[in-house]
DNA sequence: AGCACGCCGACT
DNA sequence: GTCGGCGTGCTC
């Protein structure tokens, strides 16, 4: 879709005369839709579809879309559509010397397609170079790109940077070797312990697109079902992407596809192999010799041949935000790619996203859950006990442990490994309710209420002050801030049981197994190591700061990151046992205890609905310095349903701190705004966004520096 | 982003 | 007259 220029390029006083009358022509032929290519004399071009339609390399807004340029005879053979260009670009290079035009800069760009004919006016600018024949951007892969780039109001540059890896000619030169026949299919295995498994694994293998939510069973079956689901797809002759959270997950479904099928049928496609190897596995993905892919966020956009199968595990893992702009999420991403490859969709989690309650809820995928009895056999004993309840003991109380989670890890360390699951710092507490804890929520736009430093109540959508806060659940007047201290707990924990080795999994340093001998192992959400046998049992100390933080996602995180744990634990038939230290009459604490992630997420999603929150309504956060966000929001042409939040000031980052994406400069104050629109209208809200970004740096308030502001939508951490 | 075009004020 | 200020708009 290039836009038509009407005018021709240039002109005036100064052009030399041969331009003139370029002009002079241009303009008479502006009538004519169709122009005839013309290019700057001297350039014999070449005989069939001698335009080239290409997209300039350059992740700004509005030179997001096409340029024609004009294909030399001698690129001819190599200047077909997919492979990457080098072309001429920028004003003021209508300057003709010794019969040949230059200046500007040789940019990079992708040849899009070859056209008989341009619907420019003006005199075509000739391809400089062809820089390799490898054919890197199939129409499949810009399709998606350019969907990506719509849903995020990104530029299709952009997205096309996080798709296609940096060319690296050394691993162009290597070959790829010849693709294998397609496996047998293979027996459902594990899948048997899900309602509908065989059938999910039988439509795979049969040419089928199922799509579905599954919500796997706690142990470690998980990566051998994804191999088996990814077998299936390849059975059917057809190729399977598989897209995971850390490396330690791709590295237990790597191991468990080659348990299955013996190494060469599957890339591995992660961030930190060399850019060399990075592209050479890409590239052999994208010539068809590996069918099945796996690998982290970036794995998402891999070209492989014959998409069947589009697989996601644990997409609550915030991993899978891409970090680069425009910031797309892998979930979002896949699902895309199923609709627009018509291929299937399995989106796997021992736990259960709001947006995955959603894709069932709306028909679009089915669930793929075991029953009950199933969950009785596989997940531990889940106990609760409110942090109010101290023990007697004198150790417990020096560790300030209830008597409970005392016995529980005393009685553990005797059978087996014990883990202890702890907060991460830098969690920021928000206000809750001091009677029944529910969140403090704005009673205009349901945000959540932060104190300021004036020790005012104010909304953090909204801005608007709250003086008469009380509390819609229980009427309390009482406002408490969550607090926490539970590592030192942890600590004391291990002075307590001195003859027990004790391990710690954190940021800095994750273990990927224990052995199944009695230890404590202490460990941060996220970093849990999978211990020999399971573990005997868990203790989970970080109720409060999981709960308390400023996030809609708190609940569905804190249980996420709990069911995590509590899945690396043995079943209770074999003892295991999972203690969570948190309010027990708190929905999420509730659903670890029944072990019902699904019903969580179906609740959550319906209060959502209810009080207009992604991801049934669709946000979008603008932030920048106030006056450049006033001025967006005054020229932006939003859809007419759309609902401003704000502005409201965002924190300033103390000096020091490494900066985020989107995140104000150290020492910077600026001002976020929320935009919410009703279901179905997201598209229509990325589209004015990109539009008045569009305009913005078109007009020089260039983005990202300067008075530009950031674009993010679907923002996260918005209270 | 660059970079030229173009329409206004000070200058040889 | 014309040199050059930077405001505006285009880049095939």
């Amino acid at each position: 879709m290039s836009s038509e220029n009407e005018q021709a390029g240039g002109g005036g006083e100064g052009a030399p005369p041969e331009q003139l009358a370029l002009i002079r022509e241009s303009v008479r032929k502006a009538k004519t839709p169709r122009a005839k290519p013309r290019t700057w004399r001297g350039a014999a071009l070449a005989k069939e579809l001698p335009v080239a339609r290409v997209l300039v390399d350059k992740g700004v807004l509005h030179l997001d879309r096409y340029f024609d340029y004009a294909v030399p005879e001698e690129l001819d053979a190599q200047a077909q559509p997919g492979v990457r260009v080098r072309v001429r670009f920028g004003a003021g290079r209508h300057r003709v010397r010794e019969g040949r035009r230059e200046g500007g800069g040789l940019i990079d760009g992708f040849l899009v397609e070859r056209l008989p004919d341009s619907d420019y006016s003006g005199p075509l600018a000739a391809l400089a170079q062809v820089v390799s024949p490898e054919p890197v951007l199939s129409e499949e892969l810009l399709g998606l790109a350019r969907a990506v780039a719509d849903r995020y109001a990104g530029s299709l540059a952009d997205v096309l940077q996080l798709a296609v890896p940096p060319r690296n000619a050394r691993a162009e030169q290597r070959v790829s070797p010849e693709p294998l026949p397609p496996p047998p299919a293979p027996e459902p295995g594990s899948w048997q312990r899900y309602e509908r498994g065989a059938a999910f694994l039988e439509s795979l293998a049969s040419g089928g697109a199922p799509r579905a939510v599954w919500n796997a069973l706690p142990g470690p079956q998980w990566s051998e079902e994804l191999a088996r689901a990814v077998a299936a797809t390849l059975s059917s002759g057809r190729g399977a992407l598989v897209v995971l959270p850390d490396g330690r997950a791709v590295a237990r479904v790597d191991a468990a596809l080659t348990a299955l099928l013996g190494e060469g049928r599957h890339a591995v496609l992660t961030a930190d192999a060399g850019p060399e190897k990075r592209y050479a596995q890409w590239l052999a993905v994208r010539r068809g010799s590996a069918r099945a892919v796996i690998g982290t966020r970036a794995a998402m956009f891999a070209p492989v041949q014959g998409l069947g199968l589009v697989a996601l595990w644990d997409d609550g893992d915030d991993s899978h935000s891409e970090q680069h702009a425009p910031q797309p999420h892998a979930r979002e991403v896949l699902l895309l790619r199923a609709a627009q490859d018509k291929c299937g969709f399995l989106l796997g989690s021992w736990s259960c996203t709001v947006e995955a309650a959603q894709l069932v809820e709306s028909g679009w995928a089915r669930p793929l859950v075991a029953g009950r009895e199933q969950v009785r056999g596989a997940a531990p004993l889940v106990r609760t006990v409110g942090d109010g309840d101290l023990a007697r003991d004198e150790a417990a109380r020096a560790a300030r442990l209830p008597s409970l989670a005392w016995q529980a890890v005393r009685d553990g360390l005797r059978q087996g490994p014990v883990l202890v699951q702890v907060p991460r710092r830098g969690y920021v507490p928000r206000m809750a309710c001091a009677g029944c804890r529910a969140p403090a929520r704005c009673r205009h736009c349901s945000g959540p209420l932060e104190t300021r430093d004036g020790g005012a109540l104010c909304c953090g959508w909204c801005g608007r002050e709250e003086s008469g806060w009380h509390c819609p659940e229980c009427g309390a007047f009482r406002l408490r801030a969550s607090v926490v201290g539970a590592r030192r707990t942890a600590e004391e924990l291990g002075r307590a049981f001195p003859a027990v080795p004790v391990r710690t999994s954190g940021r800095e340093h994750v273990l990927d197994t224990v052995p199944g001998a009695p230890a404590l192992v202490v460990s941060t959400p996220g970093a849990e190591p999978v211990a020999e046998g399971g573990y005997a049992a868990a203790l989970l100390l970080d109720g409060w700061a999981m709960l308390g933080r400023p996030d809609l996602r708190a609940g569905e995180d804190a249980l996420r990151r709990w069911i995590a744990a509590a899945s690396l634990v043995r079943p209770q038939s074999a003892g295991g046992t999972v203690v969570v230290v948190a309010e027990p009459t708190l929905r999420p604490v509730q659903a670890l205890v029944r072990w019902d992630p699904v019903g969580h997420a179906v609740r959550e999603l319906a209060e959502r609905a209810e009080l207009g929150f992604p991801p049934v309504s669709r946000m979008a956060a603008v932030s920048g310095p106030a006056d450049a966000v006033a001025d967006f929001l005054r020229t932006a042409e939003l859809p007419p349903e759309a609902e401003v939040l704000g502005p409201v000031p965002l924190p300033v980052p103390p000096p020091g701190r490494p900066r985020r994406a989107g995140a104000p400069p150290p020492g910077e104050q600026w001002e976020r705004a929320l935009l919410r629109v009703p279901p179905g209208k997201g598209a229509a809200l990325a589209a004015a966004l990109k539009a008045a970004q569009a305009a913005r740096m078109a007009r020089g308030s260039g983005g990202g520096s300067g008075t530009g502001v950031w674009v993010r939508i679907d923002p996260a951490d918005i209270g």
